[in-house]
DNA sequence: GTTAGCATGTAAGGAGTTACATGATTTT
DNA sequence: AAAATCATGTAACTCCTTACATGCTAAC
């Protein structure tokens, strides 16, 4: 029943957790945190402001913000989670189905990885890997069936996009690692993320399923 | 007027331009085509193809294939291009607008540059790239402005969207270095389009602009 | 004093999805 | 004879976009 995602309110959600903000403002850091840069319009900002606060996950209370100390500006409208939406957010943060291992929903989980645990950061970086394993069975299949009545260009393209997948799965083993590490050795949440120092020029990056099954 | 694509319609002409083929074969060679294997879904594709036969650029006939000199099979419906449908694809490939130059328009347009001049990939490579170094700049300002106040998960996926989409640039530069070179030494359309042997570690990647205008 | 940016919204519509429906053919 | 895969479609829906509408405030 779910489409591509639904990653618009996890964003915002997320964001909000981190600090209360007016919608004007939240479009701006949604389009970092929604990564390719598509900019987000209001026209799907604010029905969804709006149907967040009819589900009782965020309130508004309007604020006469004075920025230079001068008086009566335009009321904007500053959001922030209730306890329902907090609640509401970290179940939603921690819930894995086959969606979340997409591109956009994986990249808004990862965003807000600050405020999950290492158990799940982890499932979540494991599952994310075993998609992309996927994809590069899938990839180097076609590859082989079809390389020789193929485009030039149509094999550039995927040599080119079969490189780019190989190298998330390196990133991935390197926040993986990471994860792994900071689980051993300390409690939860310390320690810098940053990735992959594993040099990993192998190109085995696990068998994984070799059944090319249909999904439509 | 138009939404962030309308990628199917040029995928599916050009695939019959190669070759005739029925939908359901279709189906699988445009999952490839269109990159990052979002199972196109026959709701999709067949109305599709529907509405491409009523504006009269493609054309379908029912053919009883026998593959192994076996009678009566169940009749498939083989489309190919009209003459209409040709002069179009060909409108379509060369034209050239904003969207072009987004992610998935520009990976359809590439995977069918066989079927254009030197002139026209030439043109497409430049607008990618210029798009491409758009994003470069607005990921770098919102880096310099945001480092302190950010989130460690959120900085590393930035870090690694920007290495990302450098990388790209860099392939780019080998493509266009490569058209150049064709455009020089040869008619059109021959020679292999095997990107960048250029190393190329270099961090700049062209000014470009610095305004960071909305786009909402 | 007018352009640019801040701020909040609504209405209509596009591109695609899922779920459903059906049946033939091939493989096990 | 059952299961998988080939093959073609429709109806309802979802998420998001564009275009429109409004008004305040800062800067030039």
């Amino acid at each position: 029943m779910r489409g591509r995602s639904d990653v618009l309110e996890p964003a915002i959600l997320g964001l909000l957790h981190e600090s209360p903000m007016h919608g004007y403002e939240l479009r701006k850091r949604l389009n970092l945190v929604l990564g390719s840069f598509r900019a987000l319009s209001y026209g799907s900002l604010y029905p969804c402001l709006k149907s967040l606060v009819e589900r009782n996950w965020i309130q508004g209370t309007e604020s006469l913000v004075a920025p230079q100390a001068v008086a009566s500006k335009r009321a904007r409208i500053v959001y922030q989670l209730t306890a329902d939406g907090k609640e509401h957010l970290q179940q939603v943060l921690a819930s894995s189905g086959p969606a979340t291992w997409e591109d956009e929903n994986f990249d808004v989980r990862f965003a807000f990885f600050g405020q999950t645990d290492a158990e799940t950061r982890l499932r979540i970086l494991e599952g994310r890997r075993t998609r992309l394993t996927e994809r590069l069975e899938t990839i180097r299949q076609s590859f082989a069936r079809t390389r020789e009545r193929m485009d030039e260009y149509t094999l550039e393209l995927q040599r080119h996009g079969l490189e780019q997948v190989e190298r998330e799965v390196r990133w991935l083993d390197g926040l993986i690692d990471n994860e792994r590490g900071l689980r051993r050795t300390r409690p939860a949440g310390t320690g810098r993320p940053t990735a992959a120092d594993t040099p990993a020029e192998d190109d085995d990056v696990a068998p994984a399923r070799t059944t090319e099954k249909e999904r439509g």
